[in-house]
DNA sequence: CGACTTTGACCCGCGC
DNA sequence: GCGCGGGTCAAAGTCG
């Protein structure tokens, strides 16, 4: 009454909305891992874009029923926005701790589509931008916005990219099987040293 | 005019 | 039980 704090969320009506989140989880796997051993080679051709690697972690994201596939590709790249092809709305930053930089929150804008993703800078190197996403797109990527004249070479770019980081995930899932690592904190301990070894 | 970004506040889970 | 930290929402503002 008083208080203009008429903050009542209803964010039961959000919640109760399990959604239906795409039956087949990981169903489309097509890259092969082998493929991933491409890393320094071609990561010169887009120094823009140089996905130095990638985990999916699916134990962690079954909390529930839906078992989101989350997966983090950490790059280097100069720009927050890295264009994957798909169109992000953000929704929300926060600081985290331990980390001066903060963290960006985005939502796909597809219609339908519930995949999110988060993007920080690691607190250590200024250029390295690690992108987590959360979910999978239930339908294509969309024509550029920009270029209407080049849409079918941006989306086999974006695809390029995409399967390259396809690829990279794959290769880190067996990198972190081999090493037996479960904890989440090891696991990025893990990716850093990995990360070093590459470099 | 539509789409997107920014920003402050609220909610929830977890640790102490 | 309390406080902290992380995640999300929604209104307002900005830009093309």
């Amino acid at each position: 009454m008083s208080a203009p704090s008429t903050y009542k969320r209803d964010r039961e009506s959000g919640q109760v909305t399990s959604e239906q989140l795409s039956g087949s989880s990981d169903g489309e796997e097509v890259g092969d891992a082998e493929l991933g051993t491409d890393e320094g080679v071609d990561s010169e051709h887009d120094p823009k874009r140089r996905i130095v690697e990638a985990r999916a972690t699916t134990e962690s994201a079954v909390h529930r029923n839906v078992t989101e596939p989350r997966i983090i590709v950490q790059t280097t790249s100069e720009v927050d926005l890295l264009d994957d092809g798909y169109r992000w709305r953000k929704y929300g930053q926060k600081v985290v701790k331990g980390n001066p930089h903060p963290r960006s929150y985005y939502k796909c804008t597809f219609a339908g589509c519930n995949v999110r993703k988060h993007v920080e800078r690691a607190s250590t190197d200024i250029k390295a931008v690690i992108t987590t996403y959360e979910g999978k797109h239930n339908h294509d990527v969309p024509a550029a916005r920009n270029s209407s004249h080049n849409t079918a070479s941006a989306n086999v770019a974006a695809n390029n990219s995409q399967l390259k980081a396809h690829n990279t995930i794959l290769n880190n899932q067996q990198f972190l099987k081999g090493t037996g690592l479960r904890n989440n904190v090891q696991r990025q301990v893990a990716v850093l040293q990995l990360k070093k070894s590459m470099r």
